[in-house]
DNA sequence: CTGAAAGCGCTAACAC
DNA sequence: GTGTTAGCGCTTTCAG
């Protein structure tokens, strides 16, 4: 590949003067830029960003890093996040961690390495962006849709435990008593705000918590499919569920249909977020909806802020949490409680 | 941040030694290793993957565009692109380009100056990946998805036409004579594949294309919910809808709903592809499937490769193009065809 | 307005 | 085994 000197050769100038006219820099005579223009183009010239970036040490980029590509939740916030800065002149390292908090440190690292100039994270762990912390301290870090236990970096997530809440109030005003809540695996924010709201919710009802029983697992169609199953066997009184993420919805429609229940009339379903699939379900699902685009907007906004912040020497800057409220967003999925008990018809599956 | 200087210094040692102690390099005692490390780690030394990369003219990085973040079509395949590049010692960089080739263009422009070391690329444009070749003619670059029409690229796409015809073979063998196509934006080669397969199909069947209409527009579910309706107000002797991607089958499911027709009883519908929610959708959809993981990892696998061959002076290889089949997943969106006419109630929409 | 030279942090020859 | 040195491609003083 051509390089800045091929440029000066062809064109019998200085190397900065070269570099000057390409760069848009001011202090070169009109004729010499177009020369070297000229020159450039027909080289094939490429700027060569490693160099460029060990020079000034900045690499006009920025790492983010998700738990899973294929899950909206995060991709709906990235798809913004990479927007913004595109705009703003930085390339996004988007990196997937699987939601394995070794390979989430990992992968924190090699960002620090490649010597991005700020991260956004999704964290994998309550440790979270820590890693970072210890390795570069000023390093700007924003903490996307879930927050771990770090101090130092700010984070814009959802109000999770208000949706829940939201939620349980409206299957509660329906007339549901006996409320099942899919939650996610321990340990993760997301899911500890979603189980909070939904604990405080039946509290403030006055429903017996023993009526209301929670099960936890992966985010995943499959577990949650077989957690309705075994719900409904075990608890067979059960009037409404609330399956807390569009991977749970998807299971629990699939045992649902399994069962030969509809809902709502056999029972209600609520679920959460707001995936566009959700209208065309098998009944089009009530839930609570989150701002996953201002969020992400919110998320690179201060990415940027921070990134400009750290040129100067910064003053002491207090860590902030933003939680976006989301809306309640009621369709067919959830009517008035069945009266009578659910009757289990195992059907064989289609296809 | 530390450098290798710095560790250098705190150990007494010389730049090489330390350099060679922390990249695992042998030739170096045990012991000045051990020493080495530690004061690495004390000094929370980091690599910096420029200055490495800038030397060994090798930037470990692998640069992916595709045009839409959120559609499991690209990230599907982006997933297991991005794991079998990881586990290989590659960091991925991925750019969205909103579909745009301008934008395309840029970010191509953009990964070669980052100096990756291969690029996988869903085009946006016919024009594709020639950008690149005109940048650097020796960067393996790995179509997937989508083909353009460059010459000298790897691509690994779906066998689209085939699915359509089998779609279609299907719906003439319920009895449907009067099939109309939702398309996707005419020139790019997914929807030519798709289209080029009805079409062949409905020629194949003896139908008459012109109670088979194809409307073209953007793969958005807004649109296509306008399309539909449109169709069957202009043509309510359609029995059945081959709507050629989920988006657009999310648009169907809208439009038909919203005039108060039941899927399959009033009309069949038929989809491509196959996200999770097509299971419990309305009516479970009747599709398509392509293997977008096993075409992602061939992808993936393909790179490796061209990156391989890339150390030694190659012999000129001959581009080539790899088509996976995919399934016909028959499910409950597709029965014979209604007798009678279409009654359509423009009905208010809920919520 | 242009050129020469230093140096960003690292690795790979080459000496010792 | 270890140290010294050159140089990857670029920007940026500092002279001219």
């Amino acid at each position: 590949m051509a390089t800045l000197k091929d440029v000066a050769e062809a064109t019998n100038l200085g190397l900065a003067t070269v570099s000057r006219a390409l760069s848009g820099n001011a202090g070169v005579l009109p004729e010499t830029r177009k020369k070297v223009e000229a020159a450039a183009k027909a080289l094939g010239y490429q700027p060569n960003a490693l160099a460029r970036g060990l020079r000034q040490s900045s690499s006009k980029a920025v790492g983010l890093v998700i738990p899973d590509l294929e899950n909206e939740f995060y991709t709906s916030g990235a798809a913004v996040i990479q927007e913004v800065l595109a705009n703003a002149g930085y390339r996004l390292i988007l990196c997937c961690s699987n939601n394995d908090p070794t390979i989430d440190a990992l992968l924190l690292d090699s960002l620090v390495e490649r010597r991005v100039e700020a991260i956004a994270h999704v964290p994998s762990s309550a440790i979270g962006s820590d890693v970072i912390r210890s390795r570069n301290p000023s390093l700007p870090v924003v903490e996307y849709a879930r927050r771990s236990n770090s101090e130092h970096v700010d984070s814009i997530v959802g109000d999770e435990a208000l949706g829940s809440e939201k939620l349980i109030e409206y299957l509660v005003s329906l007339g549901h008593r006996r409320i099942a809540m899919i939650a996610g695996p321990r340990g993760q924010s997301t899911t500890t705000a979603r189980l909070a709201g939904f604990e405080s919710a039946v509290r403030k009802a006055g429903l017996d918590a023993d009526q209301c029983p929670v099960l936890h697992g992966p985010y995943d169609p499959d577990w949650s499919e077989d957690a309705t199953r075994e719900l409904l066997l075990q608890d067979p009184q059960i009037t409404a569920i609330f399956a807390s993420s569009s991977r749970t919805v998807l299971g629990a429609f699939k045992a649902l249909s399994g069962f030969g229940l509809h809902v709502p009339s056999d029972i209600s379903l609520v679920g959460f977020l707001n995936p566009p699939w959700y209208e065309v379900a098998l009944a089009p699902v009530t839930t609570y909806e989150l701002p996953l685009k201002d969020m992400g907007a919110m998320a690179a906004d201060l990415l940027l802020k921070r990134i400009a912040e750290n040129e100067h020497p910064h003053a002491e800057w207090a860590a902030k949490t933003i939680r976006f409220e989301g809306r309640l967003i009621v369709r067919e999925s959830a009517t008035a409680p069945r009266v009578g008990s659910l009757e289990l018809a195992e059907m064989p599956r289609a296809s």
